[in-house]
RNA sequence: GUUCCUGUAGUUCAAUGGAUAGAAUGCGGCCCUGCGAAGGCUGUGAUGGCAGUUCGACUCUGCCCAGGAACGCCA
């Protein structure tokens, strides 16, 4: 396979620099914005210049020429030309040849184009049975199949990730440890998220959770890495308490009819408005509130008196988020649950008091994390029950013991990056070997214009009604141009650019960053949007469809125009753009790449008619097997129509 | 109060310490007898403030201002 143009230049200069005596000099290549700085610069003249007491200018002069000797000494010619320009960049003009080179790659390798080699990608969703929550055992594989020698560079690569993560490690404490890679050279890598809490709504921002998840788990797959996505859910707790109460307080008539007629996204919705009316009367209502602390502590131990009622509303909970990892297109292959650590998790507290790791304080069991420079947190409760940072603590190792993974993520929301920041602390010394790979990456919240989503007010938008509002104007869109498709069709349309409206809008910013939620932005089809490259994948199949092309003849020799030249070169990053966007976990780079790609083949096909034209017909193809993969790794579909 | 995060066009977002700070949207023009106008071209408009480090700062450091989050028995 062809090397990434990126690493082919940054070995260049290393050769190069080497020759003239310099090592460990950190290579920097970027592609810059303006083509009037060529397809790739690199700043290493100025990095060096001090230390060489040379002005940059002279030492990018020496590096260009020795450059262009090297390259009269292969075979390939790789760039058209080489250039410096003030104060010491070195400018990369790649050649007609290579980017036609290139271009054959594309079309050769189709759906594995930008995918590593060992990656286990699949685009058809597939053999891999989604677990259901009905059939929750741990089925986890640890295959070791699919074994592939990766080369030296590739190891390389690989073991960035985890080390560019925006990490919320303790400073000083584990910061810069990087992780482990697996013996067979593929490591094994466990993520978690999604992680809504049954009995509660399954809001927008779980949607971007799972959204971000999926992606990021794409890109781990497409760069090497074997991912066991996961999924934990508080299924006890005050809030699961609040919501019982509210299911008691229901006429028994209205809970019946529920129960056996509704749908599950009606039960669901059922749930929320008893969390809700357990959540207000446990504010405006004492006697409410002992009675929702005993139901608590019922749950707990499981008594008898609740745990049928909480079996069942779990269980309505848990069908409707089925459904709904359905719709968007995730799998999980284990589920965890906080009943089912919590025990784990006081024994666990319980064994470390002695060792002083906790200590007891005014009845409850805490972690010092002052010693770290943190804060206090209690981590089992004065009446003996676990909390969420003694049920984490003991998933760690429950994890591990049924994959034992080179590298567990765990995805929130970033309101709980300083609790993960102790709870981690807390796992340092009690399992060191997993805290160290353990990396909490956390994702910016989704903030409404009147302020923070709150289930309690039912001030909170969930993931259908999003979905469904987007839906909603896709039809209206089909109905405006008068559709010629039928019924079945426009159904598939609308979801499927629905959902790709409300997904890239939560990817195209960056992942730790909060977003003010716009409806009208993310269910836009225009611009820098979902459908805009779904519409663009379409038109280039339509353009294919017609021209009844065939696998491409050699072409040589041919001088590229402006647009075909900038198109050509765009299909030639999509590789290196996917290697980034899993190594610093920015999906959003990727969306950026794809909307400037799909931009050079609009501009194209706009200036230049493609039918009948040989090497159009051939970017064409290849920007829509980019476009269909780079959409892949969003966990986006593609649409051959629209 | 302590700690952490964030301040970029009217709005929503980009920019591993690089070159003239990019887009989208909005508002104003123009382009469908050539392949899909959910498109293309074009005008408009921004780095909270003051210092510092650097050949070079939206980016790093300090202080100030503004907003958000977390902070012992919720998750």
């Amino acid at each position: 396979m062809m090397r990434r143009m990126k690493e082919e230049i940054i070995l260049l200069l290393e050769h190069v620099l080497r020759e003239t005596g310099i090592t460990d000099v950190p290579s920097l290549v970027t592609r810059p914005e303006d083509p009037g700085h060529g397809n790739y610069a690199t700043n290493v003249a100025m990095i060096i210049a001090k230390k060489l007491k040379k002005p940059p200018m002279e030492i990018a002069k020496e590096i260009q020429e020795a450059i262009i000797k090297h390259q009269k000494a292969s075979t390939n010619l790789l760039f058209e030309k080489i250039e410096i320009a003030p104060p010491g960049f070195i400018n990369f003009f790649l050649s007609e040849a290579s980017l036609i080179n290139q271009l054959g790659q594309v079309l050769n390798e189709g759906e594995r184009f930008g995918m590593s080699p060992a990656a286990g990608v699949r685009h058809k969703k597939s053999e891999e049975k989604p677990q259901k929550h009905s059939d929750r055992k741990a089925r986890l594989s640890t295959s070791t199949a699919d074994k592939t020698v990766a080369s030296k560079k590739e190891v390389v690569t690989r073991q960035k990730i985890g080390e560019n993560f925006r990490t919320n490690a303790a400073p000083g404490v584990y910061a810069e440890k990087s992780f482990g890679g697996a013996q067979d050279g593929k490591s094994r890598i466990m993520i978690e998220f999604a992680d809504p809490n049954p009995f509660k709504e399954f809001h927008i921002g779980h949607l971007r959770n799972i959204t971000l998840g999926e992606s990021f788990s794409r890109l781990l797959e497409a760069t090497s890495h074997e991912v066991q996505r996961i999924n934990y859910q508080g299924d006890i707790g005050m809030h699961v308490a609040k919501a019982l109460w509210g299911l008691l307080h229901i006429p028994d008539e209205s809970y019946l009819s529920y129960k056996t007629h509704k749908t599950s996204k009606e039960k669901a919705e059922f749930l929320g408005k008893a969390y809700a009316a357990g959540a207000q009367a446990f504010e405006e209502d004492d006697h409410a509130k002992e009675e929702i602390v005993e139901i608590n502590k019922k749950v707990y131990r499981q008594d008898p008196s609740i745990v049928d009622l909480w079996k069942e509303g779990r269980q309505w909970s848990l069908d409707y988020f089925d459904s709904i990892y359905k719709r968007v297109g995730t799998h999980f292959t284990r589920f965890y649950f906080e009943s089912e650590v919590a025990p784990m998790g006081v024994a666990l507290v319980a064994d470390h008091i002695k060792d002083a790791v906790f200590e007891e304080s005014e009845g409850a069991v805490v972690f010092r994390g002052e010693k770290v420079g943190l804060h206090t947190r209690v981590f089992i409760t004065k009446e003996g029950y676990a909390t969420y940072e003694a049920k984490d603590l003991a998933l760690a190792p429950l994890k591990y013991s049924e994959y034992p993974y080179d590298l567990s993520i765990i995805m929130t929301g970033n309101e709980q990056s300083a609790y993960f920041r102790v709870m981690l602390a807390a796992l340092q010394q009690i399992r060191p070997d997993l805290a160290e790979k353990t990396r909490h990456i956390p994702f910016g919240m989704v903030n409404l214009k009147e302020g923070k989503m709150s289930s309690r007010t039912g001030n909170v938008i969930t993931a259908d009604w999003l979905i469904d509002q987007a839906k909603n104007r896709i039809y209206h869109i089909l109905e405006k141009n008068e559709s010629k498709y039928s019924k079945a069709q426009q159904e598939e349309i609308a979801e499927k650019a629905a959902l790709a409206a409300v997904k890239y809008s939560m990817l195209k910013v960056t992942a730790s960053s909060d977003i003010a939620f716009d409806l009208e932005k993310s269910v836009s089809f225009e611009g820098d949007s979902g459908p805009y490259l779904q519409y663009t994948f379409a038109r280039a199949k339509s353009v294919l469809r017609k021209s009844h092309i065939r696998p491409m003849r050699p072409i040589s020799l041919i001088r590229l125009n402006q647009e075909e030249r900038g198109l050509a070169a765009a299909l030639n990053y999509f590789p290196e753009v996917v290697t980034e966007a899993a190594q610093h976990f920015a999906p959003n780079t990727l969306c950026t790449y794809l909307f400037g790609l799909g931009q050079a083949f609009n501009l194209l096909y706009a200036k230049h008619e493609i039918l009948g034209n040989d090497l159009r017909l051939a970017l064409t193809a290849a920007t829509a097997t980019v476009l269909k993969n780079g959409l892949f790794l969003l966990g986006i579909a593609t649409l051959e129509q629209m």
